[in-house]
DNA sequence: TTAATTCTTCAAGTATACTTTAAGGCAATA
DNA sequence: TATTGCCTTAAAGTATACTTGAAGAATTAA
């Protein structure tokens, strides 16, 4: 193996992610590895647990632009300490301790507001609520309990 | 008006819906509006809380194929009542629950879970919440964390 | 009646998050 | 050395959930 780190489909392995998924990933700017001379990605031990968190983000339901903006947290030189992923993950106690209200109130309202006959939607609590649940754009939108299957 | 019935951009008025969308989910099955003699799209209002329930249930992350078949659990010949509608709201009540549990347990083991360097994923509740979503590998995986530090 | 508006279908385009395929180069092993 | 297997890029395909555009028919307003 030349030029020393982790060929792409070590990574696979370990990660259990496709090696078109993780060079998806590296289109994407979620991960940076280098390059043997002759071309080939090599990568650093520590971009398994980059990896790894943008596995996890996806199922939280994070956009792989958001996921690349939370990474931008990390540090570039070296290789991100604890306390630096300490950091980041704060991002996402808070976007689910918001879900988690917004669910909660969705559904309290849920049986009182199902059928309830609202000639006008933009007055419905479920209708509209508060952003952050429907993405931007097309594409599938599913959340985290929802595979697609 | 020909045949009376509410027009597709009525309809599209009422609910905030685009027309084209309107008419995607009529080739997804979600409504049914029936056709003047000249072959135009009439509605019924009670399609427009059909509709209504279809944004609500977009905006809760259910796919179109989950919907429909939510759906079918409304009578066919009829207007559906307030207790049509009460019946089938109790699936979203159960996933809105199972959401929000799932989810107040990934964020209690958020913070000592990121970056903790776990050696196995199958270990950790992060890697898999909802069960399904990313298919079994072959080998172990080792995430979150490479060999021990 | 004429003109403006809305309706129709069908095909193609958009965005996300990937996978698949093709054609060929690099690396490890017998 | 030869062969096997993994690596490369680029383009195209897939699924969901739609939107946009073209060309023409139906409906409504003046």
């Amino acid at each position: 193996m030349k030029n020393r780190g982790l060929t792409i489909g070590q990574i696979g392995e370990r990660t259990g992610l496709a090696t078109s998924a993780i060079r998806y990933y590296e289109e994407e700017g979620l991960v940076h590895p280098f390059r043997t001379d002759a071309g080939q990605r090599r990568f650093d031990r520590s971009d398994i647990r980059r990896l790894s968190f943008v596995m996890i983000a996806q199922n939280l339901g994070f956009t792989i632009a958001q996921i690349r903006e939370v990474l931008r947290g990390l540090p570039e030189g070296r290789t991100p300490s604890k306390a630096d992923w300490a950091r980041i993950s704060k991002r996402f106690r808070r976007d689910l301790d918001q879900r988690i209200t917004q669910m909660e109130a969705l559904r309290d309202k849920l049986d009182g507001c199902i059928g309830c006959g609202c000639l006008s939607m933009k007055a419905c609590a479920l209708y509209n609520p508060a952003d952050g649940i429907r993405r931007k754009g097309t594409g599938p939108r599913y959340l985290m309990g929802d595979s697609p299957d």
